[in-house]
DNA sequence: AACAAAACGTTACAATATAACAATCACTCA
DNA sequence: TGAGTGATTGTTATATTGTAACGTTTTGTT
């Protein structure tokens, strides 16, 4: 991971912004979905950190300065847009949505999210998908989606 | 595993439900805490079924044949007693409930949810926590909770 | 331009969860 | 044993998260 990408380094974030968007965009060429100014406007926003935010929090954004406040379906129509194309991942354990680190890519994340910074890093292990890939077919099960999402403190919380 | 726990297999459930009950007062006593006969209640309908259950469907059948319904917060603390306890598992993806198939025990569990008859596993694997320990640890991270949900198919829903 | 499908706006509401305070219970120790 | 204390439960109210349903607008296509 370069430090442009890594969370827990000091890094000019507005970059991270630009190539999530700039991605997203060709993403959505090539699979000739739209990518809405909505849409984008939705995952600009979460992109503005590397924090999940809620849908209200992106919804109240979405509001400022507008004549008529936007309303949920709103924001949950977009979010399942972005989701479906991988270019956003919902955090269940908290109720939360964060940009996908790398979209596009085949994979399976899985999230280290700080409990006191809450900054969330999305890291890849294909031997771990496939240890619980193996595992779940020893029980005849067979996965659809994986969700991994670890709590702690993250490298810039230890000490505090 | 035995079958008697197996959720996959046709077994005597009562035996499930009383050995789980059982387990829950032994380590409740062991520990010093209070086993009430709310968070009993609250504990046996969870282990109705191997499926995890909704707080408000505990809500509803706590408040059977009562005079007046019994409040959320009622489940809500009973629920929080026995997660302290290790004695119920929250599956985050579907915001329920599910038996802890060994109390007691340190571990990290996790979960095979099939999506269609919502029957759901609970799995160790040792090995992949250290993966998931140690990967985490590259990266300055120190992991408080594990949280590993798999949605799919078990093994009587594969071929529907 | 007419049409169909997709996207968005809007209203209403469902489902999940918690805050705050009052009442009751159960344990302890004088 | 019974007064006091902390834990548990009851109760009211409300916060937070998410969806159903339907109408309108936009977009792309013929």
């Amino acid at each position: 991971m370069s430090d442009e990408l890594n969370p827990y380094v000091n890094h000019n974030h507005g970059l991270c912004i630009q190539s999530a968007l700039r991605e997203a965009h060709d993403l959505c060429k090539r699979r000739n979905v739209r990518l809405t100014a909505l849409r984008e406007k939705v995952l600009e926003q979460i992109w503005q950190s590397h924090r999940p935010v809620g849908a209200y929090d992106i919804l109240a954004q979405l509001t400022q300065g507008e004549s008529r406040p936007a309303q949920p379906p709103t924001v949950y129509r977009a979010l399942d847009f972005l989701q479906e194309q991988g270019l956003v991942h919902r955090i269940a354990s908290i109720n939360a949505y964060i940009g996908c680190s790398h979209p596009g890519k085949q994979h399976n994340g899985y999230f280290l999210i700080c409990e006191r910074c809450k900054i969330t890093a999305e890291l890849e292990h294909p031997e771990i998908d496939q240890s619980l890939k193996s595992c779940a077919s020893d029980h005849g099960f067979t996965i659809n989606k994986t969700r991994i999402e670890l709590t702690g403190l993250c490298i810039n919380c230890q000490n505090t």
